[in-house]
RNA sequence: GCCCCCAUCGUCUAGAGGCCUAGGACACAGCCCUUUCAAGGCUGCGGCGGGGAUUCGAAUUCCCCUGGGGGCACCA
């Protein structure tokens, strides 16, 4: 088989969508399974819908995924006069023929065919224009649109890699516009003469084009090239089983990066809606590479998960080393203003260390750590169902007490110390560590608290162990 | 309305006629570990949409129904 080449070809109307992406996922790992090339080509033929601005998101998403394109980007508005080369080659060879219909005219007898139940098909008024008539036409300054002529008997077949074998009439297609009356191609010719001419061998798409493939194919056949292979991916569901939308929730790649996600979660996640090996779950990138078929492409519609993204990104969290946890960390600590002087690199990594298994996302760090850098602020019902016992005040003194001995300030060394704290009063551990804990942190949930103490230091550690205290006195 | 696709636990799926008393993962519940929360371990809950047909035997093959999805633009 020649070198395979496949694309990925988003239109450039907002964010890269998850389900966009999970699309550009099963190209790139194709094109890398196979040793093949990977193009990225930007469908931008709808000009009042495509920007700038996200051209340049998508590539940003691209890059953060670390989806790598061998070629391109490339732009259809680049590309203007090669669909144009091609149209007029069709209209020559009699396969297309120019339609001085407007969208005015057409929307009038659309909806009267509706109205008496019909199927509405183009009715091929201006296919047998005299050229007297057509001169007519352009007399009154009339843009034609170039129409495809689409037999009307026999068959298409697609191969489908993924669904197999799907029929059309030809009877059921009807004369579709191939270039607007501006001269700008529309999807289906577009993108039969861009993967013709980046010689594309396979087709890897949402299933929502299914039932363009057969106006391609014949688009194909009339352009004298040779057909690719087509592989339908199933789409991705909302909770409530219609194509996933903004109306689910985040759908931009680049939500689940700024909220923290891992692009390798992401990638792993994204690889399972459609696709599978066997029971496993998480796959390494070379892996995924290595075991990547259409064949194990399933059928079916997947409905997007949140919940197990979220997971799997603990999953990919918990494997970082803590230097870099650390380093992924910082941004969403700075970005919630959570920053202090006296905190250096080391200080960071241990942060890391303590919370690693705690957090699900990156920005989980913020409510975890967020009393590390300013003045605690006491829970009422932390308060109320743990400093307010009895004895806590006595238990609170001790323990500052013993912590203002001079000591090493680790954990280790703390932890050894109020053990044996906890010994001598002949308390339940849990009796004094909780008043502790929210002595220190304010709330009865935090990271492992001698970690957290040391972090805290000593002078922070003694303040607030003596603040608790007051509060306690003041509320009696 | 017309065309096309799809159908196993709530979700992602394994299952290509007997290995299925339908397996795994997420979620959920319980227990263990434990200074909290996590993480981890164990256990549990939970499914082949319905009806025919083929077969000694069907989640697996075929047909019909139902349900869901997608398309039918001078959008992609």
């Amino acid at each position: 088989m020649d070198k395979i080449r496949v694309r990925f070809a988003p239109s450039p109307t907002g964010y890269l969508h998850i389900g966009g992406a999970r699309t550009a996922l099963f190209n790139w790992l194709f094109a890398r399974h196979h040793g093949g090339v990977f193009i990225l080509r930007i469908e931008d033929t709808d000009r009042s819908r495509s920007t700038e601005e996200a051209i340049h998101a998508i590539i940003e998403a691209m890059r953060w995924l670390n989806l790598n394109w061998d070629e391109g980007p490339f732009r259809q508005m680049d590309r203007l006069g090669r669909y144009n080369e091609e149209a007029e080659r069709l209209l020559a060879s009699g396969g297309a023929y120019k339609c001085y219909c407007t969208p005015e005219e057409l929307e009038e007898r659309r909806k009267a065919a509706l109205e008496k139940k019909e199927t509405w098909k183009y009715d091929r008024r201006c296919l047998t224009l005299t050229e007297q008539e057509r001169l007519a036409c352009e007399l009154e300054g009339k843009k034609p649109v170039i129409r495809f002529y689409c037999p009307d008997e026999g068959e298409t077949v697609i191969g489908d890699h993924v669904k197999g074998n799907v029929v059309f009439e030809n009877a059921n297609l009807d004369d579709f516009i191939m270039v607007r009356a501006d001269g700008i191609p529309t999807y289906n010719f577009a993108v039969v003469v861009d993967d013709h001419d980046m010689q594309i061998t396979h087709i890897i798409r949402g299933d929502d084009h299914l039932s363009n493939t057969p106006r391609q194919i014949l688009l194909y056949q009339a352009l004298g090239y040779e057909v690719p292979e087509f592989a339908h991916l199933p789409m991705i569901l909302g909770p409530d089983k219609t194509r996933l939308s903004k109306r689910h929730g985040a759908t931009a790649v680049e939500a689940y990066r700024d909220e923290g996600y891992l692009s390798k979660a992401l990638i792993n996640y994204l690889a399972l809606l459609g696709w599978g090996y066997g029971d496993q779950t998480i796959f390494a990138l070379d892996e995924l590479i290595k075991k990547f078929s259409l064949g194990d492409v399933g059928k079916s519609p997947a409905v997007f998960d949140p919940a197990k993204l979220e997971w799997m990104n603990g999953v990919y969290i918990r494997e970082l080393s803590v230097d870099e946890l650390a380093l992924l960390l910082k941004p969403f600590l700075k970005n919630a203003g959570l920053t202090l002087e006296m905190y250096d690199e080391d200080w960071y990594k241990r942060l890391a260390e303590i919370t690693q298994e705690r957090l699900t996302k990156l920005s989980d760090i913020v409510g975890l750590s967020d009393f590390f850098f300013h003045r605690v602020e006491y829970q009422p019902e932390a308060v109320e169902k743990v400093l307010k016992k009895e004895g806590v005040p006595d238990i609170l003194r001790r323990v500052l007490e013993t912590l203002s001995d001079s000591f090493d300030f680790y954990s280790d060394e703390i932890e050894k110390r109020l053990r044996a704290l906890v010994e001598q009063m002949g308390l339940k551990p849990k009796l004094v560590f909780q008043p502790v804990r929210v002595a220190v942190t304010g709330r009865t949930v935090s990271p492992p608290l001698f970690e957290t103490i040391e972090l805290l230091g000593r002078d922070t550690a003694l303040e607030r162990l003596g603040e608790a205290i007051n509060i306690i006195n003041m509320a009696n």
